[in-house]
DNA sequence: GTGAAAGCGCTAACAA
DNA sequence: TTGTTAGCGCTTTCAC
């Protein structure tokens, strides 16, 4: 038996109302509303007309399932209360929204077991891609997966040696050095980095023992350059990293300031992490920026109003977001090409929160 | 013609697949992995055992159509990079995930037309229910329709009089009022109120004039009941309200401090009010809190750090998020029970931004 | 307890 | 240009 009843006034129209009404078949309809193939003016105003007065919204679970899009992105980030991700979420849901996609939103607190479980759910509702600033290097083996499976995945903010997928990223390294030159221009000599990692500190001499975000490292490298650039050959005296959810920036803070020759500057590798450096200053007694300068990375909101007002490393966070969207959707929407490394630019916004150390080095 | 070919390895398992493995029906296969209706030990086990080795997933747009549930939710709010926001999306998206809900975010930048447009695409993708926080109070004729038509909306942080819906809120007015009254306990005359309205301003003596939001309004109301309480008939002299994306908070705030009777205390309406307030200070060559105090809603992560640390009214964020998610997954799953109105308490931080007047009024 | 068959709302070959 | 037909992958009566 076909379906030749009449629609009742609860349900929403489907397309046979739609086809019934303006008195033509389904196909014709989905022809004449989807805009593909031909379809003869006056059918295709008599179907539009039907839809209007029907109130017809198309089944966008039902389309998908033919066309295998869904006109949904994944997004997965460490942590939305994070200003930097805040940002970098703002600019992903905006551009997706202006090219016609929505946005599932994950949070995985730099947690890689929460990444996966984050991808496994989100590739269940069958979304058309994915960006993921990812919690590790090397764990990849999911977004692999995805990728391979037809589930474009675009990393953002990180990169993954190992997997052939677009990236959207800043030059770290390279603002980081720029931050710390700066500090050393204004004569410091004594100047720390506080830094959380993803999953294990970078120990004295070498480079990570473990599997941390590349970001951090990256910074942390810049840094080291910097220094060793001004001959400072003792690149890890000052340099404090600690764990996410394990430590917490203002202790690091406060066992350098209670060292017998304390840093005069700090560089904090995120405004969370300067939040921490600027609260510790304080309950040392310690008066921004002349006992003690301050640079960050992020140009939060708070940044720039309070006293002094800090000079930060200013990322593109909205752009960084959107960026990724557009790689993601060329993605899917395009034929297949080698992965693009697109690198953002930084910008360095001096203000308040440096000035020459009190007593040299 | 049935559909008896081989499963290739390059295609994702399908239910056929497993019951072919399995050597059972589909129907079969699909009660098993559902576990719903009776299948005996064994073919349950063999289900199991075929699914795991296909690694098969269900494919959840060909069940929600059947089923009528996605298992996603809307959460439509202002602004991501709120912290406010931020904060109370975490807290819906965490909720969401421990009930096996998934988030399809949107912002609306307080504009009710970009709200009806989400509240749209969300339709269409076949929300189970909508988390809102109303651009507006009044045209929530598209909300009413999405709950009319079986998609149940929880209203968050904001009220909508005439809709039918669950909300959770907190004591505006209340809060407000003890924020005001602790200015006035320490000696404050002379207090300003300066918020952003979604509309258009407050003017002078009466209620508003147009729709702004309800929170904005209440907390005005609550900080009009304190300054009477206190003999103070002249309540809106230093109340200054402009409109998002039209007025900056440190410009009203800038206005107030040239007065010739200028305010010597300020209570923001929000964090990004304050720290326009604490900027427009800062230009005045004003101190907090010697010169000028300051109380602020919404306890952001930079009120502990700065110097001074603010006091604020804290808003419990992330479970406002957990609770409108409760309500809402509650309503998707039970059956029909009138809207129920949660309110969440707020909690007054004391802090060092608070001092009393240099001058007595 | 299990299978056959129908069908959710839509798109896409293919014929006409 | 248009209609017919066949599904997408799954759930779900309904007999057996």
């Amino acid at each position: 038996m076909t379906t030749n009843r009449r629609k009742p006034a609860g349900r929403p129209a489907t397309l046979p109302d739609v086809a019934r009404e303006a008195g033509v078949s389904r196909s014709t309809a989905s022809r004449a509303l989807a805009g593909y193939g031909s379809v003869s003016p006056d059918a295709r105003e008599r179907v539009r007309a039907a839809a209007e007065k029907l109130g017809y919204r198309a089944n966008q679970l039902a389309r998908s399932m033919i066309t295998g899009r869904t006109h949904t992105l994944g997004a997965i980030v460490a942590d939305i209360q994070n200003p930097f991700f805040a940002g970098v979420t703002r600019g992903i849901t905006d551009a997706a929204r202006a090219a016609g996609y929505q946005v599932l939103l994950a949070n995985t607190d730099e947690d890689v077991a929460a990444e996966r479980a984050a991808v496994k759910m989100l590739r269940d509702k069958h979304v058309d891609g994915l960006i993921v600033a990812p919690a590790a290097t090397t764990e990849t083996a999911h977004l692999a997966a995805a990728h391979a499976a037809g589930c474009p995945v675009v990393l953002l903010d990180r990169q993954a040696p190992g997997l052939p997928a677009d990236s959207v990223t800043v030059d770290n390294h390279g603002a980081a050095q720029d931050a710390v030159r700066r500090l050393l221009a204004a004569g410091h000599r004594r100047i720390a980095l506080v830094s959380l990692l993803g999953t294990a500190p970078v120990d004295g001499a070498g480079a990570a023992s473990s599997d941390p975000v590349s970001t951090g490292l990256e910074r942390i490298e810049g840094y080291r350059t910097a220094l060793r650039e001004a001959g400072l050959t003792d690149t890890d005296t000052y340099l404090r990293t600690g764990t996410f959810h394990r430590e917490d920036p203002a202790d690091l803070t406060a066992e350098l300031l209670s060292l017998p020759e304390p840093p005069t500057a700090v560089f904090a590798t995120d405004s969370m992490i300067a939040l921490g450096v600027l609260s510790a200053a304080r309950d040392h007694g310690l008066r921004v920026p002349e006992h003690l300068s301050v640079v960050t990375f992020d140009d939060t909101d708070w940044a720039r109003a309070v006293r002094p007002r800090i000079s930060v490393v200013a990322q593109p966070v909205q752009e960084l977001g959107a960026r990724a969207v557009h790689s993601l959707i060329t993605r899917i929407e395009g034929t297949a090409h080698a992965p693009e490394h697109i690198v953002l630019d930084t910008e360095f916004i001096e203000r308040e929160s440096i000035a020459p150390p009190r007593s040299g080095t």
